[in-house]
DNA sequence: TTATAATTGAGAATGATTCTCATTTACAGA
DNA sequence: TCTGTAAATGAGAATCATTCTCAATTATAA
């Protein structure tokens, strides 16, 4: 695919959700999508920079504001101050490990979890949009180096 | 149980601890014993204000940290700016279901989720010290609210 | 091509939380 | 009981991710 053919499925998909295509939307957008995980709205600030997009931060936040809203990113709350964000492919939901040591983030998916969850909502009369789930501890590469010390 | 019984049972528990039971330390964690639900660090100062507690906002941010990382505590985020602390029950851990539209934090305990983190720290090798889970969208009230309009 | 409402950039403002440092307090040892 | 000292506190300044403001720019419908 060329580059302006993804250019214009970018655009398209910013019209479908009744978004403007501005350069600024189509940008954060691909660069979201080819990095397929989690970042931190200062960190895509100077990715973009990088690359010679001309893009502020107010920007930055407005933009991933929006598409978290129309549901083509999601917004991630990981506890540690700032939030994090990343393209969302509906049919690929996962949760995340986070390592209180290193800082590592582990990604994972249960589908029972999400059964349990069905059970839950139901028995509250809940409707449920989205959930979070993160489990915190040591991961395996610093559970050794511990045991070394 | 008296009011000075109960003073030193706190003051016990803090030693237990390692921790200095200052007036401060045991107000703090007695107003959360009392509350046993999740409160924020300002809304817990003008608490203790009211009562004639003399403490200061950063004393009530510190001290809610040490309480926390001793196991005493519990720091919950639910992604909408601020921090929130409990009493810490270990046998009563629940997670949050949390309504978009009215803001009401529904708690819910479900054994079958603390199963299955079990078996997805196995499967990583990772070595768990909580989690937290919350899931979004709107409550029974709040549907019916909306059928209404 | 033009009018208009939406979007953007730059920097100021916000607000929860943390930091600083002088003062106060808990408590171990005399 | 008194005293020295390290820990804890209070008051307010500092921090820093995020939001707001408003003038300039841009997408698009007519």
């Amino acid at each position: 695919m060329t580059k302006n053919n993804k250019r214009e499925n970018l655009a398209k998909l910013l019209r479908e959700k009744g978004l403007k295509p501005t350069a600024q939307r189509i940008s954060i957008l691909g660069e979201l999508k080819k990095l397929h995980t989690h970042i931190e709205a200062e960190e895509l600030f100077y990715q973009l920079r990088k690359k010679n997009f001309k893009i502020s931060l107010a920007t930055i936040y407005r933009t991933l504001e929006r598409l978290s809203q129309k549901g083509l990113i999601k917004k991630v709350n990981f506890g540690d101050g700032y939030m994090r964000y990343e393209i969302n492919l509906p049919d690929v939901h996962h949760d995340h490990l986070i390592c209180e040591e290193c800082g590592k983030i582990i990604e994972f998916f249960n589908p029972k979890i999400e059964g349990l969850q069905n059970n839950i909502c139901s028995e509250y009369n809940f409707q449920s949009t989205h959930h979070t789930m993160i489990i915190h501890g040591t991961c395996e590469d610093c559970q050794k180096k511990k045991e070394v010390k």
